[in-house]
DNA sequence: TAGTGGTCTAGACCACAAA
DNA sequence: TTGTGGTCTAGACCACTAT
């Protein structure tokens, strides 16, 4: 995709402070002539840049860089992973149950499956740096995602599910809220039971439209931050 | 803008069940030539729909009709205000503070202005349904928002600076987290200090690129709930 | 009035999914 | 193999900004 190299080369360009001077890209025009592309490459190079942040246009004006204070914040949209998106630190996971289970007509709802189909049941405790970030419980459904051992479960499941598997993840639905946190949630965060936690509840779906994957998760709430793009019309 | 009526029109007529036999959009093809436009305006249409989760697409495949949890949730990406985001909901908003102050050192920093600067200092509490749903702390400056008061503030602040000042607000940045409450907050939304929140910080900017608001928001946590679509690539 | 981003068309060809 | 979404081009014209 010749889009996504111009992007990737304006996202580079941008960060040597190649357009540092006048705080502007080239115009559309100019990146034309000088990548040798169409204007659709260009407008869609363009459109991931301002999805990612890193520029806001003005129509009749110009595409302006825009400096965001992401840093060390987590994204809500583009979920890469918790190890990708706090690179430069050290990620640990720990798998603190593993189990499967059949599920009951509670979990069948959440996982949008058949009461008494098999679903890995995993509960995981992240840390960063040595300070506790998150636990996560969890949920696979065992006919989509057939193995999943202790070793898989402190890597990355969805990578493994992506590479491994062969299974294509398209979507995940997020809610968000905050709540007190349960005793034994507390505990693996080092906090104590009623303290605040944000809470992230995510249904994840193949490209078949497939629910494979519900969890909740909870964040520490002295460390964790995320960040979050409005375009405002 | 041939694309967003054509979204428009598809919109309604996901919601209308046209679609519920198959699950699925009629192809690009056909959609170009039932509605006589191009495959720009087609795809774009549909971009539009992707965004905001009600459809999936898959390569090769087909466009799908996808339904999410949305409902009674809040946005964090589309900016139209509480109380277009509730509707159907009786939004009720408080001035609880009103004034202008010089910005000190602090307030400049985090208004990107000089220090000095006139900013209003806003704060705002909002209810839904009668139920006490978010503390608002909010600085406007001044130069740019000349005139604010108890009236305006009551209203929406973004739609006045928008229709009637005429000025063209362009993006927020907005960090999220989770802490305690004060026992300010706390007392205006009717809970305990020390009890969760979701506290959501927010940076808006001009189409010019200049700051005009910075806000901190203490979200209820037992009614507030947020929701966001990833796409996972 | 000139510069620059936004919309739209027509058409070619590629990549992936499903039968 | 066929259907369907994804990429890419060349070129016309519109809408907004800045001067």
């Amino acid at each position: 995709m010749k889009y996504q190299e111009l992007a990737n080369i304006l996202k580079e360009n941008i960060d040597d402070g190649s357009y540092h001077e006048t705080g502007k890209l080239p115009t559309e025009e100019q990146l034309v002539e000088q990548y040798g592309v169409s204007k659709y490459c260009v407008r869609n190079a363009i459109s991931i840049l301002v999805e990612f942040g890193l520029v806001y246009l003005v129509q009749g004006s110009g595409m302006y860089i825009r400096e965001s204070k992401r840093e060390g914040c987590m994204s809500l949209r583009n979920t890469r992973g918790v190890t990708a998106e706090l690179k430069g630190h050290s990620v640990k996971t720990r798998v603190v149950h593993l189990e499967i289970i059949s599920a009951d007509e509670r979990i069948a709802s959440r996982m949008k499956c058949k009461t008494g189909t098999p679903v890995y049941y995993i509960i995981r405790a992240r840390s960063v740096d040595g300070v506790p970030l998150s636990v996560e419980y969890t949920y696979y459904n065992q006919e989509i995602v057939p193995v999943i051992d202790e070793k898989i479960a402190e890597g990355s499941l969805f990578g493994y599910i992506k590479k491994d598997l062969g299974l294509n993840i398209s979507f995940a639905d997020k809610i968000l809220r905050a709540d007190k946190l349960t005793k034994e949630a507390a505990e693996l965060l080092e906090l104590e039971a009623g303290d605040p936690a944000v809470i992230v509840e995510d249904d994840a779906y193949l490209s078949n439209g497939q629910m494979f994957n519900a969890s909740v998760v909870y964040y520490n709430y002295k460390t964790a931050k995320f960040f979050e793009l409005a375009e405002i019309k």
